[in-house]
Formats: C-alpha cells, sequence, structure tokens
DNA sequence: TAGATTGTTAATCGATTAACAATC
DNA sequence: TAGATTGTTAATCGATTAACAATC
C-alpha cells in the first residue's frame, strides 16, 4: 500500500476552519458540528468530517467537536502552534499596511525584519521597524533563519527579489505584487492579487 | 442534452492566464503555446488548451495564440473590456493602500467612491477622493450603479457593511476582512486574508 | 433510552491528463 | 513538405457526496 499525502486542497481548507472556529470562540462557543461549521464557511458538513479525519478522530458522536481542542488540532497540523518570524520586502504603501496590521498576532506570525532599496526609505522607521537596504536581504534573512517572507515590491523586480528570499532560505513567499513567480521546488508562493480576486468575480456579473 | 455552465474552477483560471498573457506582451512578445503558457503559470499545457476551448477556437494549429487576439478574448470573457467602478470601504492602512494602488489600470478595475465611518476621517482626502460617510454609502453606491466593492473595515464590522453593499446593489465583493461572509445567492466574494495564504504554506515547512 | 452526530465506506461526480487526428 | 501545435476524445485520476453503522 503506497502512503497517500493529504491533498493540497485539503490543506488549503484548514486555516479557513480555523478562521472560523476562531470567531466561534471568540463568541464564547464552546462546541460545534460539522453541519454549523460548514454553514459558516460554505462548505459540506460531510467534507469537513472527511477533510479532519484525515489527521484524527476530534470530533464525538453526538456532540461534535470541542471549539477549543479542534482549534489546537488544527493549529498543529498547519504548525501554527509556534510563531513565524516573517520578512517583509517593498515599504510602498501595500508594504506599509501590511507592517502595521495588527492581525497576524495569534495566527502564527510576526513581522520580523522590513527591506527597501529605496534611499530615502532605507533607515526610516515604518511601525516600529528600521527599513534595512535590500542589498543586506540576503544575509540578514539567512542569518535570521527566516523562511516566510512577504513581497510587496513592484512587479518588475519582484522575481528577482524573490530569487534572493530564495537563495536567503526563504521556503513560502506571500506575494503581494501582481506577477507569477517562478521559484524552485520546495519554495511555496500564494499570490494576493486584487485585480485577479475582481475578474474571479465579473465573469458572473450581468 | 443538458446545457453545462462552465466551472468556476476553469473561470478562477482565466485570470491568471490573462495576467501572464500581458506579461509577455509587454515583453513584446506576439504569439505564445499552450506549452509555454503553462510553463509560465505553472499548469498543464493539455489543461489550458481545455479551459479556453470551452469558449472558443483561439489558437492556430502549428502556430499556437496570437497574444493581442487571447488577451482581447479573455478580457470579453471576464467582462473586463469595460471598466467597473469600484467602491472601497474602510480607509485604515488598507484602504489607504488600496486606493492608491496603481495596478487596478488595465485590468478593468477604477476606484470611484472611498467611504469610512469614523468622523476624523469624513470628508478628508485619500488618493484625491473625498472620504464620504459609511452612512451615506448605501444610497450613494446604489445611485451610481456600482456592483463591486472592496471590504478593508475591521472584522467586527465586515458583516453588516457587506449586507449594507449587498442592499446597495453590489454583486461583487473583495475582502480583505480576515472573516466568512454571509451572502445572497447572486453575490460572490473573493477572501485576500494574508494570514490564510500564510497558514496555507507553512504545513509544508519542516 | 432517544436523539444527535461522528468517522468511514461506497457511489457519484467532476477535473485532469494522455493521445492523436486535423491542420496551419 | 515536415514540423509544430491545436482542439477534442477517451481514459484516468481525484474529489465530493450520500448513506449509515457506531456511539456519545
Amino acid at each position: 500500500m503506497t502512503y497517500r499525502e493529504t491533498p493540497d486542497i485539503i490543506v488549503s481548507r484548514l486555516p479557513v476552519y480555523l478562521r472560523a472556529l476562531s470567531h466561534m470562540q471568540a463568541q464564547g462557543k464552546q462546541t460545534t458540528s460539522s453541519q454549523e461549521l460548514g454553514d459558516q464557511v460554505g462548505i459540506s458538513a460531510a467534507q469537513i468530517r472527511k477533510d479532519l479525519s484525515q489527521f484524527g478522530e476530534f470530533g464525538k458522536q453526538g456532540t461534535g467537536y470541542n471549539i477549543a481542542f479542534l482549534i489546537g488540532k488544527l493549529r498543529e497540523i498547519l504548525k501554527v502552534d509556534r510563531v513565524w518570524d516573517v520578512a517583509v520586502v517593498g515599504m510602498g504603501d501595500m508594504g506599509h499596511a501590511i507592517v502595521r496590521y495588527q492581525g497576524f498576532a495569534d495566527r502564527g506570525f510576526r513581522v520580523s525584519m522590513v527591506f527597501d532599496s529605496e534611499r530615502s526609505k532605507i533607515g526610516a522607521k515604518v511601525g516600529g521597524f528600521v527599513v534595512q537596504d535590500t542589498r543586506e536581504m540576503v544575509s540578514a534573512v539567512r542569518k535570521a533563519g527566516i523562511m516566510v517572507a512577504m513581497l510587496c515590491v513592484p512587479a518588475a523586480v519582484a522575481q528577482e527579489v524573490a530569487n534572493q528570499l530564495v537563495e536567503a532560505g526563504v521556503r513560502a513567499i506571500l506575494n503581494y505584487a501582481p506577477i507569477n513567480l517562478s521559484v524552485p521546488k520546495g519554495v511555496r508562493v500564494q499570490y494576493l492579487d486584487p485585480s485577479v480576486g475582481l475578474q474571479r468575480m465579473t465573469y458572473y456579473l450581468k
């Protein structure tokens, strides 16, 4: 029998489950069911049970899932039961917004270093961080052992900066630049291009 | 024979094809092949041909696809052969960055109105727009016939603001708030939660 | 106990890939 | 013509759903 690894598509849903469960917890709920969670995130109850069953038996017949317990399990699975240091590259408006964003707390991430290549920005402070020169990025990121980065530079230089991040040891890149990145196997990229998001919806508009 | 509508998953790939083709065009290329485009976006050549064949015969045997022609077709299909006015709600750092973002030009969108509910922000200018009071949003958006919005408000009020947008006639919401929205049938939501993006990658890190 | 809900199996459904005739 | 590449078919692969025994 061959070992079958968890499909990407299942992994991609887990953060959404986690977010919904945290929301329920914040509202004071103790337990939930696959039905309720599914309604919340727009996924069938059967699929949620199937997804979770990939990783263990987290529920109880008759009563459903303990929210705090399931949150703990999902955090372990997604490896956000720890805090990942993140490098942010590009201190334009978007980089600026990300560095000041308060939403990473308790979700497994902490901005740790910020970079820009523009003279006027280097040395300035953004959200409590001193902006470092991108030319120091490879050594600084490698030295700190940072594996996660957010890319907020212009599209024209995004591939070049991504190459440097990979060289520095980064293995996960959240890409805000509106361009496809080419990265070696073993490096993951997630794309957050607002125009792509919008274009995925206009198709359905009258 | 039953009419089969185009699967969402195919529609969701088209903006990525379009982005890559525009990039090729900017580099002066005239034609491409399913193989080349596939390499660019990380999708098999067969799948690209199959996806495009849903909408017509856009290529030529032996020579592939004319880039300008295919861009035109994809723009039509995605309905971004026009410019959609967009309302942006929430003038925090993220809303601010979006309003000033130059990347919507030529991709089918134009920020048209911006809203916030904070007294200190209402009436101020952000990226050339006067910030309007969110309490005027429903009537202003409806009157302008705006169908597309970007939601940059805090998670705690995102559902409430989304409800108002729907009431105002909006049918496509790009949601930056880290929360699942519940919307009626016929309204689309795309989520851009950076923590979800990051958590989709940490699973694979050592 | 009766009711609720899980985890899992089998069936269904849908998406992807491989292959190739058509043809530029 | 020879080579390249499309559009499409059939085969394969994978994901989702339905159903239900198990059990809290």
